[in-house]
DNA sequence: ACACGATTCAAACGAACGTTTAAATCATAC
DNA sequence: GTATGATTTAAACGTTCGTTTGAATCGTGT
């Protein structure tokens, strides 16, 4: 059999649905049928849709913060070792870049990132409680390795800001194909790379001002 | 009578509902109970869900966009005035300002921005027409000020800040009671107006980079 | 007091939902 | 080949959804 099996491709399908029409709006009936499956297979392999939910998210949200955590404490250790401390800009750029770079390695992590976007826009719903209890620790050590970087601001400015980030972000993660408000000669596909700077120029701005 | 008429109430009840848990989240059986109506009432007095939907949009969306562009437009025809440009701080508090403070008249306001968050989460939703629709001319008029403000920067790394200041306020919008990963010491109910600084700080900030 | 349009009400509609069931089918080891 | 557990299947379950209906009730002008 050439295509992945029944658990994946649900998987794939349930990604893509919830990224593109929410949790609440898609039902099981429509993802399985995209998965070309039965509609108990659903309850058969993952036990609710809620639980279908979680493994979605867990596929892919575990793996970017172990990148994400590795590359942080990389840095902090290359500091430490230069017996200096690590830039705003880096820091950011070890949560910001493998972020962003879910786009270029297929379109299903594309789907990913849409969907951790709407995660970050439902409060109250329920993946955001499995969101934070498996982002946490990962923040933890940001805003520490932040601190160490901008040692001048309050904690209490920082902590503003590093959430005005992360909203900024968690906006692009959402808004990356359809930009229906963009003027007509800007070019809205920009390479991941690029995007990734323009990003860290305006973060890392916000970020160090001093005020 | 002394509390509002069925229709107020319904719409308040919505607006609660819908910012809270969604739209598709919500049921009509659940906005009329809070709304203390019967449950026929909201396609007597609006046509569908859909329509109520756009209603609760309307009711303060129109206001708040005339409140935004008027404040534009005067601070335009100052600075014509005084034969100088408007600053990037001065065009974005402009936008910024209105916003947040629909959070300190009312907490039906404070639902009604939690909404205005979730819909620009969800790109593909219902509720993003109608956004749109009713934007569109705003967003143009603030992009073309800040080109005036801001002349030496590209126009494609312009529309990028602009979408990250944005999504920055959007993600304030949707989670301003439950910052569930910030620090413990850090004080998260802050005066509106301290708010509307730090965040015009760090937007500003990211705006006026030169780089 | 009466008429009449506006509003409210209880009840029901068909459709779609998530879930469950039990039989059918498949894969694998003996 | 046959037994056994894993998977798939069609069908149905009970619930909830948005919407509609038609009668009851209210408010107001005559």
């Amino acid at each position: 059999m050439s295509q992945p099996d029944t658990k994946q491709r649900i998987l794939n399908a349930a990604e893509h649905l919830f990224s593109r029409e929410g949790y609440h709006a898609t039902s099981l009936r429509s993802i399985t049928t995209v998965a070309a499956a039965n509609l108990a297979a659903v309850n058969y392999h993952f036990g609710s849709k809620e639980a279908l939910l979680e493994a979605v998210i867990m596929r892919r949200l575990d793996p970017l913060n172990e990148v994400r955590l590795s590359q942080l404490e990389a840095l902090l250790q290359e500091s430490e070792q230069a017996e200096n401390v690590p830039t705003c800009r880096d820091i950011l750029r070890t949560f910001v870049e493998p972020t962003l770079r879910l786009r270029q390695q297929g379109s299903d992590a594309e789907d990913f990132i849409a969907l951790i976007g709407r995660i970050l826009a439902e409060p109250r719903g329920l993946a955001m409680l499995i969101f934070i209890r498996h982002m946490g620790p990962l923040m933890t050590r940001l805003y520490q390795a932040l601190e160490l970087s901008l040692p001048e601001l309050s904690r209490q400015t920082l902590f503003w800001r590093l959430h005005f980030t992360i909203g900024s972000l968690s906006h692009i993660m959402r808004c990356h194909e359809r930009h229906s408000m963009a003027p007509e000669d800007v070019s809205v596909d920009l390479p991941v790379d690029e995007l990734v700077e323009i990003f860290l120029d305006f973060a890392t701005a916000g970020m160090e001002e001093t005020k």
